[in-house]
DNA sequence: GGGTTCATGTTAACCATTTAACAGCATTAG
DNA sequence: CTAATGCTGTTAAATGGTTAACATGAACCC
């Protein structure tokens, strides 16, 4: 098989830390900090500075050695590595409440992933305005697709259609899609799915809740002794 | 340190995939699947059988050994490790747009997590009725978390006032926060927090699309040769 | 200039998670 | 009854990720 480009071959693990990182970058550039080190940034993301140089490391040069890192390259580097040196075009398909929602949240816009159409089959919905996008009919999804050179798809039908519409999504040229519906896509190799699973995370809270809880009653019941 | 009571010493990476298995499981129930083996239940979630069995390990004997799972006994057994077995008090703080999603998002009450209130400040909000929850003044937020046993809260307030409102939560007896505002929260070891950041998500997603891209541009390379 | 301090890049040790291997029980067919 | 098959529980090996250690370079002070 081909040798990847340099700089693919990362853990999922450090892939998670980098937006982290330039998150915090950004917060540094906006307040005036010129220089950080791995130790501050770390110890501001609760991770050790161990760790982020070596998560660095995979991409290689971000710094002379013996100088901390330079904010101004680093969030351009950041950046770059990550794919949003340029806005990404997206979509977001399924203008239900969560669509609606993460129409409105004009973060998206701002971190680099500008928001090309909204897209839902239910007439009632078609027409509706979101911070200056129109919801469309599903059947203008393709055009738009390829007149705006979209990347992304951001999916948000309900779990029943989301692998019908995934194919049609994947046949126009999307490749990433950030999957809401709880159900895994079956995609091609040469496409991305980041399946984002609400029941998953709050189940997973739960979980801890009810450790918390019963360990709590356990030093209750110890006191009582 | 006392010792933490049984099955509450499990692998994070373990209890992020206690969801699937119930989920898929109870899928299987409803279509009348009696019986299902590891390698089964693995292959239908893209995991190794040995992954699912060691996973279960944890937490002992749902079968006799010989015999495969039974549906029946492994659905209440899940809910019960996950701390689902009864409702789970919940609320939402913050009723923007992202609140009044996740309050339209009836799985949540569905998977065993009853929304018990919806919180804002603003009095243009205070009033309007999600699927029976109306917005209620953030004043009324931990008479409620009292009265009704609320265990759980959902955060989606700006990130400017998410420490603030944590506090509250924290001090009104919250043990598990869901936060979906992009900063990290301060608690006391005795509270449970899990971020949910979707920018996270999105720029992972970039990552990889950026990736394919790139190796795609390869091969039309070498094609070219 | 030399020593001290603080920094990164890099490698090695450590730890956690995933995967494979296998021992033992239940069922079924011959 | 015995052998073969299919299954789980459990332990061991392999893999992957995190943390520590260290070599080396840059700036600063005396």
């Amino acid at each position: 098989m081909r040798k990847q480009r340099k700089g693919c071959d990362v853990p999922d693990a450090t892939i998670l830390r980098l937006p982290l990182y330039l998150e915090k970058l950004k917060l540094l550039q906006a307040i005036g900090v010129e220089d950080v080190s791995s130790r501050q940034l770390a110890e501001s993301l609760d991770i050790k500075a161990s760790q982020l140089r070596h998560d660095f490391h995979y991409f290689g040069g971000f710094s002379r050695p013996g100088r901390p890192y330079q904010v101004a390259k680093l969030v351009p580097a950041l950046e770059k590595i990550i794919g949003i040196a340029e806005p990404v075009h997206t979509i977001i398909v399924g203008a239900g409440h969560l669509g609606q929602a993460l129409a409105n949240y004009q973060n998206l816009d701002i971190q680099g992933f500008p928001i090309k159409g909204i897209f839902d089959v239910n007439p009632k919905l078609i027409g509706l305005d979101f911070r200056g996008s129109v919801v469309q009919d599903m059947d203008e999804m393709e055009t738009v697709i390829k007149d705006q050179g979209v990347k992304i798809a951001i999916l948000t039908v309900p779990a029943a259609h989301a692998q019908a519409v995934t194919e049609r999504l994947v046949a126009a040229g999307i490749v990433g899609i950030f999957n809401f519906a709880p159900m895994d896509l079956k995609v091609p190799t040469t496409v991305a799915v980041r399946n984002e699973r609400l029941a998953v995370g709050i189940m997973s809270l739960s979980f801890k809740v009810k450790c918390i809880l019963q360990s709590s009653e356990n030093k209750e019941e110890a006191e009582e002794l």
